[in-house]
DNA sequence: ATAGGCAAGATGTCTGACAAGTCAACCGGT
DNA sequence: ACCGGTTGACTTGTCAGACATCTTGCCTAT
């Protein structure tokens, strides 16, 4: 067999650089100066134009600042990213990260026709067959988020969602090879508790909540998922990395 | 003068081509197929290596999907940024982008010591000397935001704000030339109207508002500025491109 | 029909060179 | 002693060409 599977393709040397050259980064200070560019490439066995691409990500991402016959610095280093907004993750995985646990509750499993607002959503017909998942998720016995996904049944079947389901139904599609997210786009508002959310979160009626929309986009641009999501505040402190406008 | 002054230094090759491909990409469709490499370095009169660290920054963005041995498609045109929170930019900015005028009213400008919470946001000493702006910015007449920016008067006197200070503290900031901003983080919350804050904003007291806290960094990771925002929801719809945690 | 090989064409990486910017040390004229 | 320009070392920015690797589809031998 000549083409071999996604799983075990060794990673590009890119990539291994990015991970070594994140590693470094993390290992400085804020305002250092990096080693020369000849000899960064030597030490991380790449070419220069490879560590270049490696760097201009870095770049990108505004942790490095690069000054034209200076040199370049360490800017800001993303303190691995805690909850931060650039890169989508499950709360759950949040969560693990920081040595919590979660446990999910008023969990509800439905196959329908989606709802007017679903359906605009997702950027399909209406009354196309989805699955929606609903439930809160607590955090250390806290309730901290109410969550809804709705996925059309083409990407995900109610069956699929395994009794070991805990609640994240972004780990679950991420994890379909097939389906190959690329980004999410979050709207971000807020809303006061109605009587049934209030109830379920375990806080005062009409107190504020951070409302959060989100979709979930393939490589192609189809709209797999679309989520809607409560956050009780002052559990997860959420924020997001902007970079000036350049000039 | 061998030294030439940064203003008028002849943008680098590699922005020229970032801003090229850009307009390329934004005029194909979705999944589009760009290119090979070679053609479009000669189309945009680089060569392949800086071609590819442009594109490099258009697939840190998400904008751009390249497939080993296949090709580079395009994913996802971010659609020319108009309220999105990866770039900061004043409220001014965006209102004027969107044909709005904006008004400022409850103007208060004073420089006196730091609070402690205003000396813990800019990283610095309790009761160094700062310069405080508090406004409320209106939108065709309706109050959107209520800002409050503290900037340490090393980087910003009352006397630079001229009479023709249209609320943005930030453009001003930005407009220094010797401050190099690079990034922001901005914390997004959830507050309920106080008296004060309702009556300013014309809302019942209770409601819900949208609050945003935010440190502006120069390049050398020194705070410049510490903004608290409250936005009244429905004015503004703010959104955030999240990029899928890469496998 | 089908499995395997093969070649075309795409991205991925490397090498070595030169261009351009920055900074500091140096040096001559005042 | 001071000031101004020059030089040179060191950095990032860009280039050209070559080869490696991956994907895909065609084409052939079975």
């Amino acid at each position: 067999m000549t083409t071999n599977r996604a799983a075990l393709r060794m990673k590009p040397r890119r990539q291994q650089a990015e991970e070594a050259l994140a590693k470094i980064i993390a290992s400085m200070k804020t305002g250092e100066q990096l080693p020369p560019e000849p000899s960064l490439a030597r030490q991380l066995g790449v070419s220069r134009a490879t560590l270049r691409e490696v760097m201009r990500t870095f770049v990108e991402r505004g942790m490095l600042v690069r000054r034209h016959g200076v040199g370049t610095f360490v800017s800001s280093r993303i303190p691995a990213l805690e909850a931060g907004l650039e890169v989508l993750e499950s709360i759950d995985t949040i969560a693990r990260r920081m040595g919590l646990k979660t446990e999910v509750a008023h969990l509800e499993i439905v196959e329908r026709p989606a709802t007017p607002t679903e359906a605009r959503g997702l950027d399909r017909p209406e009354g196309c067959d989805v699955l929606v998942v609903t439930r809160v998720i607590s955090v250390e016995g806290e309730p901290v988020a109410d969550l809804r996904d709705v996925v059309p049944l083409a990407y995900l079947r109610a069956r699929e969602l395994g009794d070991g389901f805990r609640g994240s139904v972004l780990d679950i599609l991420l994890n379909k090879p097939a389906l190959l997210l690329v980004t999410s786009k979050t709207q971000i508002s807020v809303a006061k508790a109605t009587e049934k959310f209030a109830r379920r979160l375990g806080v005062p009626r009409g107190s504020a909540l951070l409302k959060m929309t989100a979709q979930l986009y393939s490589y192609d641009d189809k709209v797999v998922a679309f989520s809607t999501s409560y956050f009780v505040p002052g559990h997860f402190q959420f924020h997001v990395m902007r970079k000036v406008s350049r000039r």
